[in-house]
DNA sequence: CTTATATTTAGATATTTGTCTAAATATCTG
DNA sequence: CAGATATTTAGACAAATATCTAAATATAAG
């Protein structure tokens, strides 16, 4: 799957579109996360590796506990996307 | 469905995409449409379903044709959302 | 009215997806 | 090391999805 389309995939599903959110106020722990979701941290789980292969997220391990972060520099991309497919056309070399 | 949620779900298949892509360039029959994807037109007439429930797409019958428009004015909600997504953190009132 | 063309709908099927439970792994604490 | 806590992995399963073929609908042309 190209890298783009796990982009568009990763952000398909609510619940992980909810993650991003909650990260936009700051990095977490995957346990304070579940806390916030109401599901079990197995399926959980699963909607982080998909935010990480989509590089979304970024994690690092503090003692126990693992830290999620947002990885903002995809936002560029994913406004990139969006602009080609809205955006004007750009054929000519020359406006 | 939330309106949010079906357009997110359209975005995310990369035929759908293209479907876009194409009507960037300008609007087309769903004939002129099909010959651009290897796949029968009565799967691109269930991708069509898709992008109008998302507003994406507005149709107009010419004669035997139906023309398939781009509605750009999604945009700017997709937009926003990503702006909530990844923009930052308004809580307060004031900056 | 009949035939041809354009498009959609209906129904079937294989694949993908989101969720769960149970088990495994990793780290900390005594 | 043994037990407690935090997180992930494995495997199962129901629901959603993308695709196909065949049939239905709508318009145009003779």
């Amino acid at each position: 799957m190209s890298p783009q389309q796990t982009v568009w995939k990763a952000l398909a599903d609510p619940t992980r579109r909810g993650i991003i959110r909650t990260l936009k106020a700051g990095s977490k722990t995957a346990g304070a996360i579940a806390d916030e979701f109401p599901m079990t941290r197995a399926s959980l789980s699963h909607h982080f590796n998909i935010l990480k292969a989509a590089d979304l997220v970024r994690t690092e391990r503090r003692g126990q506990h693992i830290v999620y972060s947002l990885n903002t520099s995809v936002l560029d991309d994913v406004a990139a996307i969006l602009m080609d497919l809205f955006g004007p056309d750009d054929k000519d070399d020359k406006e």
